[in-house]
DNA sequence: ACAATTTCTGAAACCGTTTTCAGACGACGT
DNA sequence: ACGTCGTCTGAAAACGGTTTCAGAAATTGT
């Protein structure tokens, strides 16, 4: 029942607990093919709690995301997996709920059961990269930033550049009436992505109504009462750039009650690709991104962080995102736009 | 730069190691007010190594599923994570990508580093769960069991039952032509979905072409191709209920690519829900089932064996599943059905 | 004020590894 | 045959905690 130690494997093969210790780590024993036997036969894993005391090293990776359940971390989850893999680390995955303090627990507990942490911050004002850097835990910031703890090495990817594809391709098809959905403002993509938006705009001297940005804060339920409020209004958008995926899902449920069609009254652009973005009706234009690189890169950073301590000045690196056109968006209604079927359910 | 010791704290303290370890674990203790003090003064936390060690307890629990990118996964790990996160368990999470064998490796390695285990074996007769019992680590099956290796606790769902109420609302449609999408057999859901789908046609006396059967081996490429194949048979079916979510986005960018229309020449139920569901056109009538609870409800029949080690006699679970009907069934169509638009892309 | 009792304390052993350190052993040269 | 060298070996000391044990200090009773 109790799991068989080193010095049981000692004790079979008739040698003592040094030699097997230094077979198995790969030196030349004269006793290898005996210890490899009793290895087997008592099937012994050494115990990684002793190693990690004696050696300080855990083996072990921590993976810090906001949402699982968003397909976007799902995807870098697996990115990073895959990474990994190979080579000798596991992982630890939590999910800090889009919480500052859940997050700042969860960096707590993990710090010293890992030799490294990749973490998506909740949001940018956030202490736990400085908590890490304190304790001398390698870290890599994953599509947030920390601007305000000073320098992490971190992987992002081109926010404003995709906000800016997104509007330039709904200006090309005529429209003037661009409204946003954005993300909560104090995180990385919602900052970033909300500037893109206002900054092209204004580099093409479209005046910007106020009520044209609504708050969306990333959930699928904030997407819905967005949407909601910009079809309200006296003079509503035709065309909307929602700034992700799953607010996304939130604004075409409230564009479907209300009855508005896309493109011919609305033209809408997403945030993130989905395979479901496809069979849609329409199929939805979005700004795409590599997922599952993201997060294969981003480990491929830490662990080379994690081997050549080396250089003191941080990596910042930012994947290119591109605009899968697909039929969601069309020229700008003419006519008022008419709501039909039902109306709006919350 | 190194971590502080309990023998750091005890020193800055002034008393021994033995005072602060009780002070620590909740005895009174004399110095108490001045060990809090060292303890915040040098950050300390305790290794979770050395603990290990000692106690022969990790404080960790692996989760194992064989692909994190589907919506389902996603949500038993936050599930199972929510239970998790009050009481000093952290999780390991692994992918196996529906693989026996990179599933065996995955076991292998985290057998030693945790105290239990949640696992959804990638297939049927897999030696991963025996192994575990013979390690004497406590393990919870999800969604999936080993009936070739002997009793475990296991958090299942009505798949049998799911299939028959999928078919059963495609019957009351009027439809005798159902054909079916299904995963691989040689897993519980593949297996159950369709047992179920075979079962309640036979108890209908509705004959059943061997080909109305096509696998898709719950993957979205799969559907795709069993979509194609269903469509292009001569006779084909006039409803297809398919046997997983993966598969059901296949299936209908198929059916786009063809264009059927659905309800009119071809109904469709899936099996899983999804915030997407909703928003199709037309919205998709699913078999629908707690998700999140799955996961949760197997993390807390894992501390709850981790705990009471008592009762050698196994739990096995079947939560309910139901039908969420939406659009995209409809009565059958009475002409042959006109494939328009565009043609298959592979 | 003193013995009996209770509460608190530090030294030391232990958990399972890795690593250092001497020393044993065999091979080799002369 | 003997010293020298290189290779391989086992005993022992860590790693950072927890726990046992015996003894010291504080408390209580009379």
């Amino acid at each position: 029942m109790k799991p068989p130690t080193i010095t049981d494997v000692a004790q079979e093969a008739g040698v003592s607990v040094s030699t097997v210790s230094r077979h198995l780590r790969g030196d030349r024993v004269r006793a290898a093919e005996r210890i490899n036997r009793a290895v087997a036969r008592l099937r012994y894993r050494p115990s990684p709690a002793a190693q990690s005391l004696k050696s300080g090293k855990t083996g072990a990776i921590a993976l810090v995301v906001p949402d699982i359940t968003n397909p976007f971390f799902a995807a870098v989850v697996r990115g990073a997996e895959s990474i990994t893999a190979q080579g000798g680390h596991t992982i630890f995955l939590a999910n800090t709920d889009e919480s500052d303090t859940r997050e700042a627990e969860v960096v707590e507990d993990l710090l010293t059961r890992v030799d490294g942490m990749l973490l998506a911050p909740a949001s940018e004002n956030n202490p736990s990269p400085q908590r890490l850097a304190d304790a001398g835990v390698p870290t890599v910031l994953i599509d947030r930033e920390a601007p305000s703890t000073g320098r992490f090495d971190t992987v992002l990817i081109d926010n404003h550049g995709g906000a800016r594809s997104a509007v330039e391709h709904l200006l090309s098809n005529g429209h003037e009436r661009i409204a946003t959905i954005a993300g909560t403002v104090d995180s990385t993509p919602g900052r970033f992505r909300l500037e893109g938006y206002r900054d092209t705009l204004a580099g093409n001297s479209i005046e910007l109504p106020p009520e044209f940005v609504q708050m969306g804060g990333f959930k699928e339920h904030g997407g819905y009462q967005a949407m909601l409020r910009l079809l309200a209004l006296p003079d509503p958008p035709t065309a909307v750039f929602v700034a992700n995926n799953t607010m996304t899902i939130g604004a075409l449920r409230a564009i479907k009650d209300i009855g508005v069609r896309i493109p011919d009254d609305l033209s809408v652009v997403g945030f993130d690709d989905h395979p479901f973005s496809e069979i849609l009706d329409p199929p939805l234009t979005v700004i795409d991104r590599p997922m599952e690189e993201q997060g294969a890169l981003a480990m491929r950073m830490l662990l080379s962080r994690m081997s050549n301590d080396s250089s003191p000045i941080s990596r910042r690196v930012v994947l290119d995102v591109r605009l899968t056109e697909r039929a969601s968006c069309g020229p700008p209604r003419t006519t008022p736009m008419g709501t039909r079927r039902k109306g709006p359910q919350v």
